[in-house]
DNA sequence: CAGGTCACGC
DNA sequence: GACGTACGTGACCTGG
């Protein structure tokens, strides 16, 4: 069961609703009643729930207008702004929600919500529990302790600080209770207290290092550096120590609730559901129907150390190292420590002795010292930045997950670990927090899960090595992604050089004449709205212009390049709509985003390849994607102008397989025709053609061509009567018919796709040529259509999955050419069928004979491989 | 902030 | 007949 460590979480209501108001727009329901406050609470509310898992909460309010705060100071709070009717109106429905909830909530005349929880913190923390305050308001800061946490909104309803003792220490170099000193000083304008004159943050946080408290610098004014400053203190003195008293929260309010009653069990689904429908909450309800409860398991100790000082019992010959950054792009985060784990035990370093440690630096070098690894790539290239080589990696968890079930693999190590039998690690997210909550909490905790993170490595490696083998997978492991890892990592180290003049001129270029089209589909829309909003967008086509409706989409009309498409003989403004989302799509995706990930030093971009995301194998880029650089039209093609080698001299080299799917389709498939027609080295969709369609060479017209090239995508992506439907522009029935008639045509493919079906049936997956497997339980699915979907992934997977397999075994075939030949070349980027170098001129020549020759025998076929390749001084011109 | 729509590549 | 249809990433808008 969970942990039985008791939790509190004290909500100051009012605030909390405060914040929601102002964060979100005015919105309301459908009967008029505002519900953004109502929202914004609901949302924290469920977030607390999630990630808290309080055992006991409350929620506090304010009572009535006055407290016992006005019998000293009439005007405390004087000046504030009336709560907007807007706001008020909603209280109500925030009580009926916590009722529904079955969350106890709480007010106490004469008192403020503060001063309940200011009590109840202090009942909690004698008792033993963990206390969480929330609130957005600053003054309750001074509650923290070491067993209380006050979270603090910043803004929006989802960005909170939190306040232990120690970030206060760091933000304000004060302890909590000297918050109220500090207020007593400075006073509070929005509690309209009113502090000493002249003094502020700065200053009262000088004073209270120096003193100590308000009464002792009161007491010492003469030690008070500064005359102004002294006769300010003299001056005021009563009224600071009465705005310290104003500040200060009280714990001893006559709450009649005590901790034990504020139990939180579960809420009334029924009532919650209502409440949602009531106010309109249609999100919310759809999400209850999936809200599990996790269960947490409980953690089992682990002994650690934290190394000072690192020798040769840390630095064994075998060891599992785990390197942590929290951020997901790990070339801007900083790496956090590592974990390592091996014979002796299990160590926490902190980033900076490792970085400083030649000992370290020595070993992690070391290719004889062997080291299992949690994403090879990640840990090398972070620790590439820092200066230390990265070598002698015999196991990646990340990557051996993956192969071993492409679709379970999650980045997160906690839930690998566990699918491989390592239980005793918690989520990045309980120890981290997630969005804008994550933070990096106190070293021990930090140190601990970190240390855990290694043992759990080293203790899943012998499994899951020996689980590869038993599925004849090792070798892929070994042979093929563990040294991709390692040349990705290069390459993303080494970044693309970007031409950012270039780009920035055709930004320019661009805004003009998005702004020319812009006026001209205004004019003729005859009225402003925002182009890039389909809904807007909608509502001038086809209700104020009245165009046909050709599709809908679930939250209006659709307004997709195919639909408008057909509507454009109806009127001019939809060519020129499909040529502002054409320029728009260049100008923020490409131009503006490209820009925005370049390093301002080096002009270089740096993506990330994700090794371990796709279900066919291959891989993907973000951050920026540099896989979808668009090449179909001339005016996005252009970009590529801004893609440079890195240095003078030098020229992009690009090469590409050409059909590379349709090959080991033939080769897989074992058909005679299409293998002689690869042997001859025929077009290919003109083949296809001749064969649907039984006509001669001389005979295929180029609608042909284009009929059976849509086709030959389709097999290549596993497409459905349906996606040729849509491509082609033709009924669904008819391009079944095509399907049916390209596999008459080709028998081979037919038996194919078959047995291949079967296959996945009888194993519950389907291989590649290296053995990569990806699973398909819907195969047996009664419902239809996730049984074809599935009959379909089984028949494309093999064919995908094994051309990734064969670029990946180019890749390295390249690496160890290039490093043989000692060429100076480098890989830059992998675009699926296509290797993309930069290369000093003086090679080119080389290039031009082992790039295909190593492409082109990365695999022996049934079929030859064909590669093209081309050069220039741009990305562009290499086509 | 999450989810939808749209658009780019292979 | 079934009702949503290759895989990815990213930008923008929108609702609650």
């Amino acid at each position: 069961m969970s942990k039985t460590k008791k939790k509190l979480v004290l909500i100051d209501g009012n605030s909390i609703a405060y914040r929601a108001f102002f964060a979100l727009p005015l919105l309301n329901n459908d009967k008029g009643i505002h519900t953004n406050a109502v929202y914004g609470f609901t949302m924290m509310l469920q977030r607390i729930l999630d990630e808290e898992k309080p055992t006991h909460l409350l929620v506090a309010f304010d009572a009535g207008k006055t407290t016992f705060r006005h019998k000293t100071f009439t005007e405390y709070k004087g000046g504030r702004q009336k709560t907007p009717p807007e706001l008020s109106e909603q209280f109500p429905f925030i009580r009926e929600l916590l009722d529904a909830y079955q969350i106890k909530r709480y007010e106490l005349e004469n008192y403020e919500a503060d001063d309940i929880i200011g009590t109840l913190s202090l009942q909690a923390e004698k008792d033993g529990f963990d206390v969480k305050v929330i609130s957005g308001d600053k003054d309750l800061t001074q509650l923290s302790s070491d067993k209380t946490t006050v979270a603090i909104t910043k803004k929006g309803i989802t960005e909170i600080e939190e306040y232990t003792p120690e970030h206060i220490k760091e933000k304000y170099g004060l302890s909590p209770h000297q918050i109220i000193d500090m207020k007593g000083l400075m006073g509070d304008s929005s509690d309209n207290i009113p502090g000493v004159p002249g003094v502020g943050e700065k200053t009262a946080i000088k004073l209270l290092v120096q003193f100590d408290s308000l009464e002792k610098v009161l007491d010492s004014i003469d030690e008070v550096s500064g005359k102004k400053l002294k006769e300010k203190l003299e001056e005021f003195k009563d009224q600071a120590i009465m705005s310290k008293e104003l500040a200060t929260i009280t714990r001893e309010a006559p709450v009649e609730l005590s901790v034990s009653d504020l139990q939180y069990d579960e809420w009334n689904v029924d009532k919650v559901v209502s409440i949602y429908k009531e106010l309109g909450f249609n999100t919310l309800l759809e999400k209850m129907g999936t809200a599990g409860e996790a269960v947490q398991e409980e953690i089992k100790d682990l002994s650690f150390e934290i190394v000072k000082d690192l020798g040769e019992d840390h630095l064994t010959d075998r060891a599992a190292l785990y390197v942590e950054i929290l951020e997901d792009n790990y070339q801007h985060g900083q790496i956090i420590g590592l974990g390592l784990s091996n014979k002796n035990g299990n160590y926490f370093i902190s980033a900076e002795t490792a970085l400083q440690s030649e000992k370290f630096k020595d070993w992690a070098k070391d290719e004889k010292k062997l080291k299992q690894v949690y994403d090879a790539k990640k840990s090398a290239v972070s620790l590439k930045l820092k200066g230390v080589e990265l070598n002698g990696i015999d196991f990646d968890l990340l990557i051996a997950s993956y192969i071993l079930n492409p679709s379970e693999s999650a980045d997160d190590f906690a839930s690998v670990a566990k699918r491989h039998g390592f239980h005793d690690i918690q989520s990045d997210e309980a120890v981290y927090g997630k969005g804008a909550k994550r933070k990096v909490p106190e070293e021990v905790e930090t140190a601990e899960h970190i240390a855990r993170k290694a043992a759990g490595l080293s203790a899943v490696a012998d499994k899951c090595e020996e689980e590869l083998k038993q599925n004849e997978q090792f070798e892929l492991f070994t042979e093929l992604e563990l040294p991709l890892s390692l040349i990705l990592a290069e390459m993303e180290a080494k970044g693309v050089s970007v031409d950012v003049d270039r780009l920035k001129d055709m930004g320019d270029d661009l805004r003009t004449r998005l702004k020319q089209i812009e006026e001209e589909i205004f004019r003729m829309a005859g009225e402003e709205f925002n182009i890039n909003s389909p809904k807007q967008l909608g509502v001038v086509l086809f209700e104020k212009m009245g165009l046909p409706v050709i599709k809908k989409t679930k939250t209006g009309y659709s307004t997709s390049a195919d639909v408008l498409e057909k509507l454009e003989p109806e009127h001019e403004i939809v060519r020129q709509i499909l040529h502002y989302r054409q320029l728009g799509k260049l100008q923020s995706t490409y131009i503006e985003g490209l820009l925005k990930v370049v390093h301002p030093d080096t002009c270089k971009v740096h993506t990330r390849f994700n090794q371990a995301l796709t279900q066919t194998g291959r891989l993907s880029s973000t951050d920026p994607n540099l896989q979808n650089i668009p090449i179909r039209l001339e005016e996005g093609r252009k970009i590529r102008q801004a893609f440079i080698p890195s240095q003078k001299g030098w020229v992009m080299f690009a090469a590409d397989y050409s059909q590379i799917e349709l090959r080991v389709l033939a080769h897989i498939a074992g058909d005679e025709k299409l293998i002689e027609a690869f042997n001859e080295d025929m077009d290919i969709h003109t083949k296809t053609a001749m064969d649907v369609f039984h006509v001669k060479k001389e005979e295929v017209t180029s609608n042909m061509r284009r009929q059976a090239k849509a086709v030959n995508f389709g097999i290549v992506y596993g497409i459905s009567d349906y996606g040729l439907s849509q491509s082609l522009g033709i009924t669904r029935k008819e391009a079944g018919e095509f399907i049916d008639r390209y596999l008459e045509s080709f028998p081979g493919v037919k038996e194919y796709m078959a047995d291949v079906v079967q296959e996945a049936k009888q194993k519950g997956y389907v291989s590649t040529l290296l053995h990569r497997r990806r699973y398909i339980p819907e195969i047996t699915s009664r419902n239809f259509n996730l049984r074809s979907f599935a009959e379909r992934t089984a028949m494309n997977t093999p064919i995908q999955g094994s051309a990734a397999d064969i670029i990946k075994l180019a890749m390295i075939e390249m690496a160890k050419r290039l490093k043989v030949e000692k060429l100076q070349t480098r890989l830059l980027l992998q675009v699926h069928d296509e290797l993309i170098f930069e290369a000093p001129e003086e090679e080119v020549e080389a290039l031009k004979e082992i790039v295909p020759d190593v492409m082109e025998h990365a695999i022996s076929l049934k079929v030859p491989l064909k590669v093209d390749y081309s050069y220039g001084p741009t990305w562009y011109d290499a086509k």
